[in-house]
DNA sequence: TGCATATAGTTAGTTAAACAACTAATCAAA
DNA sequence: TTTGATTAGTTGTTTAACTAACTATATGCA
């Protein structure tokens, strides 16, 4: 039983994430300023493409832990900015497997500077233990609950 | 300096704030399961509210940390679950005050409890120790950023 | 083979966030 | 007192999340 490890006054900013609300919009500022017409939403599918592309929208699902419809309309974004393309499975012409096209694999190395740069602020002056097990409690939270 | 603190493959989940979003992903489906027809971001300003009412639309931003269009359209929801009441300030007729109905101060106590024991079950088999840890880096995250 | 079921993705509707542009009320300084 | 700046709040637009209902394709079992 672990009770009352908040007290009233503390709920609040836990549940609704202040903490990474800030991190998601100082990133979306710097793509602003960079230039970049690229949401925070978006960037989180890129980034899963970076690793592999041709996954399907399914596996995109997974892997950013949204929805389908919420993959739908990434998917229909980016494709209108020209950033992936949908190419219907050989096997399966159920499945829309999405790739990278040039322009955003060019976009990547940009990016994920702007993003290790507004994480190193974000954590400016917090020892590298503390985070550690913040990143740990964090993951027990999303495992606790998913 | 504090570099290389995030492994690329972490980046993603901690800007993207899995587990607050877990969170309240939680807390709303217990809102919904107890017919509470209440989203969390009203939730949370009902929370502020219980506190002390009468705060005007301004003080709510920076309670909330929302803008002020945000905070409009969520007083404008709640005003029509009859919720609250905007009221306007006697020496300043521009502020609107906020005022909980009785409906609103009713549904303290069962909402509380439900988010109460969502934390619970987040925080569960974590010790209060790190617990402590994960809210200070959390909230020097978001000094850092504000 | 044929029919029920499951899977992949889309569409529609509501709520909310961010940003910019706006109105109305107040304040301050010439 | 009048004009210019500030403050409080609203409106419009785009993007996104969530739910529910939907289409199309594939699978499995009789």
């Amino acid at each position: 039983m672990q009770n009352n490890q908040f007290k009233k006054g503390e709920l609040y900013s836990f549940i609704t994430g202040k903490a990474s609300t800030a991190i998601a919009r100082r990133l979306q500022k710097k793509f602003n300023t960079a230039g970049l017409n690229l949401t925070i939403e978006q960037w989180s599918v890129l980034y899963q493409l970076w690793k592999e592309d041709g996954k399907s929208q399914q596996e995109l699902c997974n892997a950013t832990f949204r929805d389908k419809p919420s993959i739908t309309r990434l998917v229909d974004n980016l494709e209108k900015l020209q950033l992936v393309k949908r190419i219907a499975a050989e096997n399966d012409r159920r499945i829309n497997l999405i790739y990278l096209t040039r322009q955003a694999q060019k976009l990547q190395d940009e990016t994920m500077l702007l993003a290790e740069e507004t994480l190193n602020e974000a954590l400016e002056s917090v020892p590298a233990d503390r985070i550690d097990i913040c990143k740990e409690v964090l993951k027990i939270v999303y495992d606790n609950l998913k």
